[in-house]
DNA sequence: CAGTCATTTCAGAAATTTCTGAAATTGAGA
DNA sequence: TCTCAATTTCAGAAATTTCTGAAATGACTG
């Protein structure tokens, strides 16, 4: 498998920003492979389009389908497992949104909660402002579990008003508790 | 610097998650601990209050300066540097995603329109797949600016109505181009 | 079953990142 | 200018992560 120029560019720079997105060069380089090839690859000709070896693109592939980006497909007599990516990107986004909510922000929470149960100790400062930390994720993880249920068409729609949601938002009366305490 | 058990849970929970986040344990644990303190912190405090060395401490705090995430602070009658975290959680959130928007981001959108800048190379499928690419960025990221903009005010109000806004968004009429192609 | 192909596992090698202690630099006050 | 406290820099040590080659596992075929 020899790659074309432009798959070769996208193909490094995605191996290059891996480190930024928390995953390792390889996998990012294969996600970039699959991402560009219009028919599904398997092991051997993504560990020759890469260079890298056949254990490591193994276990690139198994890291990518931990995090649900690559999707198996078989082909009738061959034995062999092929992989893509989903070809929806709406869809991609949305699943890198949900798993990196579950890995950097889902733990957090959790351990905020355990804290708070733990009840009063004392440091009231410190107190408060896990809390008040508590409280902020969990309204940016519940309007992202809202916008998540939209149907893309909308959430196209509502990307494209952009500010013009703003005007949106002052027609409707609501509680605006959040941003005022004493 | 004695840390109560409260603040070493947190702080210690902040050094295990940074890893996922894109910061070293240090970094992770500094940036916890003055999140905790009412009162900014000099490196000496943080040092011994994190058990690690001085150098160290100096690095993490020059990291989080780098990101924006600290404020420094002087007394009067004492030279020596302290750190705060912003007082207002929403401001540490627009920081937080701004500059992951900077390193995680926008290198690769440029990237991208660079590759597409190098004109048609005749692997019309990988072409197609990158042009999508960078819609759904420059419309995410758009999107993004425009929410930047907001007072929180708006911003707590929009996040509490969540899937509310849907209803709100279809009785707009607008494009929805985006969705739909040949 | 024996043989073959595909994939996974895993111990250790290689590479990278983090952390430390010592030395260098900075800058305020004498 | 000199002194000294505070901070930064940096080379190498320590820790961690990534990657490889070899062996193990699985699973179809004749």
């Amino acid at each position: 498998m020899k790659l074309t120029n432009l798959q070769q560019e996208f193909v490094l720079h995605f191996g290059e920003m891996g480190s930024r997105w928390g995953i390792n060069r390889t996998v990012g380089q294969i996600y970039a492979l699959l991402f560009l090839s219009s028919e599904p690859l398997n092991a051997e000709q993504i560990t020759d389009g890469l260079g890298v070896s056949r254990s490591n693109t193994s276990m690139g592939l198994k890291e990518l389908q931990s995090w649900n980006l690559v999707r198996m497909k078989h082909f009738p007599g061959d034995r062999r497992d092929y992989f893509t990516t989903p070809e929806d990107l709406w869809e991609i986004t949305r699943i890198l949104i949900a798993e990196r909510k579950k890995r950097e922000i889902d733990p957090t929470l959790t351990k905020l909660r355990e804290l708070e149960m733990e009840g009063p100790k004392g440091d009231d400062y410190a107190e408060a402002r896990i809390a008040e930390l508590r409280e902020m994720i969990e309204l940016m993880t519940g309007f992202y579990d809202d916008m998540e249920k939209l149907e893309t068409e909308r959430l196209v729609k509502m990307m494209t008003l952009g500010s013009k949601i703003a005007g949106l938002i002052d027609k409707t009366s609501g509680a605006l508790s959040l941003t005022k305490r004493k």
